[in-house]
DNA sequence: AGCACGCCGACT
DNA sequence: GTCGGCGTGCTC
């Protein structure tokens, strides 16, 4: 009987592929691939009618599944899995917190270069004959390159014949029999080779050599190449060409007579992206005295609590703080990851820690290429590296043995991934993996959002406030002016504004001005009656470009000409509104000719190196005055600046949602942090029209406390996070109608429930986008809640209920856990 | 994400 | 009548 049974012992895989699926796939197993099948392995598998997948193997299991039958496993690619159960637990995880498929997460999980995909190539019919006259010109140009190179790719068919539907093409060349398709994987990755040469087997020992020297003393290139190429080998056997080339100071061609002589073996090897580092000994600096204890306090904390939160004043010397954490950590044998917003990424603190632990340190984020980042995977797969220092995506690397994750400024909005699911905030998403690996996670923070200060109070995090500023920094003041009574017809400047800035500029100090409007001008409109040109898809005013001379909406790209003449009554010559940091840059222009001006917005930092390029000149002091949006805001770290400017501080404050006061502050907080660096009279001033705002007076007393008092107790009355959890659920059609109905029905299905409440439909500030019109709905579920998945899922089905509905089967759903 | 299928309007 | 646009639903 036993034996029987071996026949039907048949085996299936649950596989993810980066799609958006209603639930994992499952494929069968061949036997013959079984013996190497292993959870975590990509493998090649077929979806649909042509198209192939690298997936990765989730869960193997027995049961035959009853409703389809499962397609095979094509091929298995790795030998090894590409990621641990570690990753899996926390992919699943991910999916289920934050709403989404698994595809989706392996979607922004895996480095561009692991997740390939089929691309449909076309391959030449040898067999039949072409008959030119049966081919139309299209045709013909691709029957061309066929003849020569036997394939081509579809993507390679539409450089040849661009804007054409080649797809009806290629289907005619099928008919005809000139050629089939074929659906081949493709991998991305290239491994950087490099050529190296070594000495050939004859010239290893001494005798030999010697016989060679001499050979070589009528050509004293050559010889001089053998010289270098001696000295080089005393470290590697296998020498660089370059390496070569530079120390003998040689060309390519002599070497290559060296090889045709038979003296010198040409290799290529597979070598790293990443240039070594020096072996940098660590170099040694002492905490002062308040850092120390703190140091002390997080070790200790450590053996209790999992997460600690570091409170630390701008220019307390947090970093320091860090890198003893991390040599502390160093000693285990685990790895380390450090945590950075994107942006901040590119500055300071990165080149600070490199310097610091040199080989040790591998850094990740968005802006290095996808070959480097698929090389980064590979070196913490195979714990070939100790510590990483990336953005958000960094959490997704395949670490076995986490020992402790840092995140840096860990109220920063920006580890909210918002515009594609899985919709996750990377610091809360970092303490539930580090939790997987029983690592410790490190908050850190100038200004902490209410969130990680309301968890350190209930003592689930340990916590330590640092306020003293490190060396001879102090804090800067806060001039607020008061915009009211002020003419301001043709300036965005108030005259004590100017006043600043010009002082500053005079003590030779350097200038960071802040304001949050990209473009010339955010509003251009008709002074007669008030007409505004806006965008086609999107429910927005458009905003002036003035250098690229064209209107733009900022929600969804659309570019327009200028209008010249009023739409509504026809008046000739617009005019325009408010400023953008194009028009701050040229009022300084006129206003300060001889200073030198930079901006610093998404317009203006379009390449890889922009913007390193701009704030090496500002350290280089080859700039007086920065303007920029947000990007300015973070991480920069300067010593001679003397004072930052808020040109439009009440931008900032009349934000709508619960999190202003929270933001404002952290925002302007942070600006302000570049100020007051090793300087005693460096200042901070904002413009605004409410000098009396709350949040100001608590920014201009540096009191983070008291703001945080005053907004926690707001948000306990209002049951606003951390005492409640937030589920914002964006419904959205082309027509208006549609989507509030939908929304509506949503909201009706929820009256008389006691554990959930249901706020909505809320029409957005902008509402529409990209053609679509949008409601909002918004959840708010008890923090302590015990059965928080289960009112998820239920809420999921109910959305699905209402797609099933004829009239709403086109809406579109967006759901955001904990939105910021 | 593709890809096919099916429903409509614009044409040889 | 047919071609081709796009909206819709399915893929293990």
């Amino acid at each position: 009987v036993e034996l029987c049974n071996l026949n039907y012992f048949l085996l299936f895989a649950e596989i993810l592929i980066p799609l958006n699926l209603p639930q994992n796939y499952t494929w069968d197993i061949p036997d013959e691939l079984l013996p190497l099948l292993k959870i975590g392995v990509r493998v090649e598998v077929n979806l649909g009618k042509s198209k192939k997948y690298a997936g990765i193997v989730y869960r193997i299991f027995e049961n035959k599944p009853s409703t389809y039958i499962p397609k095979p496993i094509l091929g298995i690619i790795d030998d090894n899995p590409i990621i641990h159960p570690q990753q899996l637990e926390f992919w699943y995880w991910l999916s289920q917190y934050y709403i989404c498929s698994m595809g989706e997460v392996m979607q922004t999980a895996l480095p561009p270069y692991l997740k390939f995909y089929s691309e449909s190539t076309l391959i030449f019919n040898e067999a039949i004959e072409i008959n030119i006259n049966r081919l139309t010109e299209d045709e013909f140009l691709i029957i061309q390159v066929l003849e020569v190179q036997k394939e081509i790719t579809y993507n390679e068919i539409q450089k040849i014949l661009p804007h054409r539907n080649i797809s009806k093409i290629v289907h005619q060349l099928i008919l005809k029999g000139y050629a089939f398709t074929q659906e081949n994987l493709i991998n991305k990755f290239k491994p950087k080779v490099d050529s190296f040469i070594v000495l050939h087997e004859n010239y290893k020992n001494e005798i030999a050599l010697q016989e060679l020297f001499k050979n070589l003393e009528k050509s004293p290139s050559q010889l001089k190449i053998l010289l270098a190429y001696v000295q080089l080998s005393k470290q590697a056997e296998n020498v660089k060409v370059n390496d070569i080339i530079n120390l003998a100071d040689t060309t390519n061609a002599i070497i290559n007579t060296l090889i045709k002589k038979g003296v010198f073996l040409k290799i290529k090897k597979i070598v790293s992206r990443f240039v070594d580092m020096p072996n940098s000994n660590l170099i040694h600096f002492q905490l002062s005295k308040e850092q120390e204890l703190i140091k002390e306090q997080i070790i200790n904390s450590f053996i209790k609590k999992s997460v600690f939160l570091l409170h630390g004043i701008t220019g307390s010397g947090k970093t320091e703080i860090y890198i003893k954490i991390i040599e502390h950590y160093l000693q285990a044998e685990g790895q380390i990851l450090f945590m950075l917003p994107e942006i901040a990424l590119t500055t300071q603190i990165a080149s600070r820690l490199k310097k610091y632990f040199g080989e040790f340190i591998v850094i990740y984020h968005s802006r290095i290429s996808p070959n480097e980042r698929t090389e980064v995977w590979e070196k913490v797969l195979n714990n070939k590296v100790k510590i990483i220092l990336g953005a958000r995506s960094a959490l997704f690397l395949p670490f076995n043995n986490l020992q402790l994750i840092i995140v840096d400024e860990e109220h920063d909005l920006s580890y909210k991934q918002i515009n594609n699911s899985p919709r996750f905030n990377a610091r809360d998403a970092a303490i539930y993996y580090g939790n997987i690996f029983k690592a410790k996670v490190l908050l850190g923070s100038a200004t902490p959002s209410f969130e990680s200060m309301y968890n350190a109070q209930q003592k689930k995090y340990g916590y330590g406030y640092l306020n003293v500023r490190f060396g001879e920094a102090t804090l800067p003041t806060i001039e607020i002016i008061n915009l009211n009574n002020i003419e301001l017809q043709f300036t965005a400047f108030s005259p004590l504004f100017l006043e600043a800035i010009r002082n500053t500029l005079a003590e030779k100090k350097q200038i960071i001005l802040f304001h949050n409007r990209r473009g010339y001008a955010p509003y251009y409109f008709c002074k007669k009656c008030n007409w505004i040109p806006t965008c086609k898809y999107c429910n927005v005013s458009l905003t002036y470009f003035k250098f690229k001379n064209q209107l733009s909406c900022n929600y969804c790209g659309t570019k327009y000409p200028i209008v010249q003449t009023c739409a509504a009554c026809g008046t000739v010559g617009l005019e325009i509104k408010k400023y953008g940091t194009e028009q701050l840059e040229e009022l300084i222009n006129t206003m300060l000719p001889d200073i030198v001006v930079r901006r610093m917005d998404i317009d203006t930092m379009k390449g890889k190196n922009d913007f390193q390029n701009l704030l090496t000149n500002f350290e280089n002091k080859e700039i007086d005055i920065l303007i920029g949006t947000q990007m300015v805001v973070k991480g920069l770290d300067f010593d001679n600046v003397g004072l930052v400017g808020i040109v439009d501080a009440d931008s900032i404050l009349n934000f709508t949602d619960f999190r202003v006061s929270e933001r404002a502050f952290q925002m302007m907080a942070q600006v302000s942090g570049r100020a007051g660096r090793k300087h005693s009279n460096s200042k901070v001033v904002l413009q605004t029209f409410m000098p009396n705002n709350q949040i100001l007076q608590f920014l201009k007393n540096h009191n983070y406390f008291d703001l945080y008092d005053f907004e926690i107790n707001a948000r306990q009355q209002f049951n606003f996070p951390p005492f409640s959890r937030l589920i914002s659920i964006s419904i959205k059609h082309k027509d208006l109608h549609i989507a509030y109905n939908a929304a509506l029905t949503f909201t009706k299905l929820f009256i008389g429930n006691q554990e959930i409440q249901v706020k909505g439909p809320i029409e957005p500030p902008i509402n529409r986008i990209r053609n679509l019109y949008i409601w909002n709905i918004l959840i708010k579920i008890n923090r302590n809640h015990p059965q928080i998945p289960l009112i998820k899922s239920k809420m999921v089905q109910q959305l699905n209920s209402i797609r099933l509905l004829p009239e709403f089967k086109s809406i579109v759903i967006v759901i955001d856990v904990d939105n910021c």
